[in-house]
RNA sequence: GCCCCCAUCGUCCAGUGGCCUAGGACGCCGCCCUUUCAAGGCGGUAACACGGGUUCGAAUCCCGUUGGGGGUGCCA
């Protein structure tokens, strides 16, 4: 009987949730649940600079918007320094590492002097003993020859030869620990039996796995590393020139429900080819083996459709609340919630998005005392000759009757046959009229819900403004 | 430079020696539907990087080339 397995989420914080990660969480996540193990999270923050409790805070709260809950944790690694230390110190005292007092200047000063392009560490401190002091390092002492190799989940074998390995820092000359210890140390002390992470940490195992030998640690995780996700040009999403933050995403209107399903698709398919899948399904029929070797675009067209697919499969109540959000932050804010004219459209609205932000756009002209008029759809749909006379007709037509949409279609349809125009076309003019622009809902649903004292204001008003001219 | 990894439609995945005249999804194009815009329906476009092997047979195995990426930090 093996133990269940352990899993761990480590991210540095950066005062966001880079979609890269979001995605290894994910993975870490589902391989958790699936398996009966247990998922914690760690943040490692060994370096001073990085550890603020609320860059900490923007990682729990998309993790959790993203329904990504862990077990344990989350433990800090500038919490855990003590055990560090204590790593550090044996490496010394076992003569497994030793003092550096070069600085990264000295170090990239002298390689240039070798003229070689061979980079890293040339072991000028290795035997020179130093004492601790201030402005001293510690570095490990990396053996001349032999191999370290590994089997990892996704990548198959995997081997370095440890002459390629540079003596690398464990205790910076601060004396904070650098991820290499902290990660050796973590993963044996907490048990972790699967690493899974991004391929950009695949060249850190010898290192990691040279210090748990070193240590005396016995235990080892079993790696898996998942590939990169990448942008149009091949290459690591920077976030310059992408939106790499999750949290953009989960303002911009995305569902974490379709999120999620899309990042598990980038570098996973299903078995049985049904891409659009609860996660349930996901969690079911995951295998850490079946995750590609290769890099994944991060293709947001695909994002799109599938944000799409899911705001249609919504409950009509739930859509209306998951909107909340987007209102609250326009200016013309709904006083109450949720709004009554809102509520009647929704319906025709959810099937023409394809995120939430978009959502007050297409019903604004329901709340605002002005039509939102946009000039290029004016000038687009009054041009037309006949548009003056379709107003007046409409005005005209639209002052008595029942006021409801069949109604109001059938109106408009007969004043269009009048001047020989097809329905789509006489009704751009009262639609510019009343909404302000060319597209959005379906016109006499919202007429219906607007009102006849507001339309036929609207209609009057557009009325005169083609009279004076444009 | 050196080390490591990768290589199927524009993109994300299927494919694990014969079922492949390579399948699905997104995108794109066309048609239908239509009250604008969407949605929906139907159809189409489009790929095994290249060269050698191995084999009766290769997208699938091996080698090489080319291309791409990652690492090469007292970042993680």
């Amino acid at each position: 009987m093996t133990a269940a397995p352990r899993v761990r989420f480590a991210p540095a914080p950066t005062g966001y949730l880079h979609v890269g990660g979001a995605r290894t969480a994910l993975f870490n996540w589902i391989f958790a649940r699936q398996t009966g193990g247990a998922l914690v999270l760690r943040i490692e923050d060994t370096d001073l600079e990085r550890s603020r409790e609320e860059l900490v805070d923007v990682v729990l709260s998309t993790l959790d918007w993203l329904g990504i809950d862990f077990d344990e944790g989350p433990y800090r690694q500038s919490e855990r320094l003590e055990y560090y230390d204590l790593a550090v110190d044996k490496l010394l005292g076992d003569g497994r590492a030793y003092r550096c007092d070069c600085t990264p200047d000295d170090v990239k000063a002298r390689k240039e002097q070798r003229g070689d392009k061979t980079p890293g560490y040339d072991g000028f401190c290795r035997d020179r003993d130093l004492p601790p002091g201030p402005g001293v390092a510690v570095r490990f002492r990396t053996p001349d020859e032999g191999t370290v190799a590994f089997d990892d989940l996704v990548r198959g074998h995997v081997s370095f030869e440890c002459a390629d390995l540079v003596d690398f820092v464990v205790q910076r000359a601060d004396a904070t620990p650098t991820f290499l210890v902290a990660n050796a140390v973590d993963d044996a002390e907490m048990r972790i039996t699967h690493a899974i992470r991004g391929e950009d940490l695949l060249n850190t195992v010898p290192s990691v796995l040279m210090l748990m030998d070193a240590l005396g640690y016995e235990h080892r995780p079993t790696y898996a590393h998942v590939p990169l996700l990448v942008d149009e040009k091949r290459q690591k999403l920077s976030k310059r020139r992408h939106s790499v933050a999750v949290e953009e995403y989960r303002d911009g209107g995305y569902l974490p429900e379709a999120f999620v399903n899309f990042l598990c698709l980038l570098g996973w398919g299903p078995p049985d080819g049904e891409e659009i899948r609860p996660i349930e399904r996901t969690i079911a029929d995951f295998r850490l083996q079946d995750v590609t070797k290769s890099a994944a675009f991060f293709d947001t067209k695909k994002l799109d459709h599938f944000n799409g697919e899911y705001i249609r499969a919504l409950e009509a109540a739930d859509f209306v609340e998951r909107c909340r959000p987007f209102f609250d932050r326009v200016e013309w804010a709904p006083s109450e919630w949720p709004p009554g004219p809102f509520v009647q459209m929704a319906p025709l609205v959810q099937e023409r998005v394809v995120t939430l932000a978009e959502v007050p756009g297409l019903v604004d002209f329901l709340f605002l005392d002005q039509v939102p008029l946009d000039e290029a759809a004016w000038e687009k749909a009054m041009k037309h000759e006949a548009a003056p006379a379709i107003l007046d007709a409409t005005i005209d037509a639209y002052a008595e009757g029942p006021w409801e949409a069949e109604h109001l279609h059938r109106a408009l349809a007969e004043i269009g046959e009048r001047f020989g125009l097809k329905l789509g076309k006489a009704q751009a003019p009262v639609r510019v009229a009343v909404t302000g622009r060319t597209v959005g809902p379906p016109l006499f649903e919202s007429l219906e819900v607007l009102g006849r004292e507001a339309t036929l204001d609207r209609l009057r008003s557009a009325r005169e403004r083609l009279a004076g001219g444009r």
